[in-house]
DNA sequence: AAACAATGGTTCAAATAATGGACCGATTGG
DNA sequence: CCAATCGGTCCATTATTTGAACCATTGTTT
């Protein structure tokens, strides 16, 4: 791997639940040596990457990376636009909503609001997700180019369920629905018990960038209820469209 | 300088004026070969920290950058901490009080309250504050370490308004009061009309990450109103240091 | 249309920067 | 009090990065 790649992947190291971490425990786990470790993290520090507490000595996030996600977000604003209208959206179905954007070949969780019901799903920012499998892939396969979504399922596809649709032709069907439809739908496909319902969001030249998904613990659903996200995430995700390409 | 400062200076070339950018002018501008900048960029790509543009083969900042950023965020939380202190000192001065961190050698605003009077001095979020002109530059300036000082100094100072500190000798002066004092003052230094009150924020390093700043039309403000606005400002700025240190 | 000057992207021998085992002093915990 | 672990440093060896020369393509100028 490039050394770029290394000092990357020490970035990725910390999560939500453990956003600082000492020096050997990150080179360890980064599979790297702790001098190794130690030189990149100090290059990162001096562009404010990394900072490091000087009490514990141990390592977090620097301020550098909110000022490029600034930077990023004011030119890409789609949390910021999205992300009432996702409440709006979690409100409305009393269910947990994720949005997430399209990256290197998979869709990244960017925001997420939970349902304030005791019984739902929880989905972490961050989370990766694939693109089959999920309600959010399929709605995004749905709205992507015929090619892009050829070149994909020429991949083998992994099951993460019992009821992970891999084989080609449940996938095309899949994806045929939430071409007519506007949204996807899938049951336990990423994880079990959990009931997904997608809608793709556009960019300005009409190809998907991301997508909304509404999560429901799967024994609150049933077809009518479905049909009813369903609308909603559609109403929803055109809406985000809509606004962040000037059309509102 | 290191594999990873050349590529951490890549992605510092965007700005909010400027995002996206392609690989010649990156090269040209970072001081790097064409091919060394792809590489590095591919790299950077690889973790998303970096976005191509497939039309226009420009680059940007990618949605990486926003997901390490929120884990940041979530755990330094500089104005969800903040916002509430800066909303008290508000109502207590009955004046706007604008909060800034330190980026990239100037002040970046990041949160507002305005104050409920209708003669009032208004700020926007996302303004830049230099750090001579303003309160809170010199707040900034006189918690940072001599070195820091002196290389500010050094390079020539713009003036904003006839009433902008300009030379060394000034400077220091005010910088000294600021010192002294644990609050800085600066009458319609940068904008004509409007007297401010500045006072630094602190990392857990000691160091100065940020300022607050009461600003007032400059007709309400006599010698002891500025100086209870002072003294309020300080204790508000100690406040948001300790709880962001955790010595709460 | 032809010539031109950019652009993004690729290659490979040479040069440079990254690597990691050994080591140090300071804490920590049994 | 000792053993284990911590963060941090050193430097000969090694592997990665480097950049001039090279395409193919795009868009501009003559």
């Amino acid at each position: 791997m490039s050394t770029v790649g290394k000092a990357v992947s020490l970035l990725e190291l910390f999560t939500l639940h453990e956003p600082e971490i000492g020096l050997s425990d990150l080179a360890r786990r980064a599979g790297l040596d702790k001098a190794t470790a130690r030189r990149l993290l100090m290059a990162l520090a001096a562009h404010r990457l990394i900072e490091q507490e000087p009490r514990s000595r141990r390592y977090r996030l620097g301020a550098g990376l909110s000022r490029l996600a600034r930077i990023r977000d004011a030119h890409f604003p789609f949390v910021r636009l999205a992300a009432p209208v996702i409440r709006e959206l979690s409100l409305e179905t009393g269910e947990t909503v994720h949005l997430s954007e399209f990256s290197a070949g998979a869709l990244l969780t960017l925001h997420v609001e939970l349902s304030a019901k005791a019984n739902r799903v929880n989905v972490d920012v961050g989370q990766v997700l694939p693109l089959h499998g999920t309600a959010s892939g399929i709605a995004f396969l749905a709205a992507s180019r015929l090619e892009v979504v050829g070149a994909y399922l020429e991949k083998p596809l992994r099951a993460f369920t019992a009821h992970t649709m891999t084989g080609p032709d449940t996938l095309a069907k899949a994806i045929a629905f939430a071409a007519t439809s506007g949204y996807s739908r899938s049951s336990q496909g990423y994880e079990e018990g959990v009931h997904s319902i997608g809608a793709a969001i556009l960019g300005a030249d009409g190809q998907p960038i991301g997508t909304l998904a509404v999560a429901s613990p799967i024994s609150r659903i049933d077809d009518a209820i479905a049909g009813s996200q369903g609308e909603a995430a559609l109403r929803a995700a055109r809406l985000i469209t809509a606004r962040l390409t000037g059309e509102a």
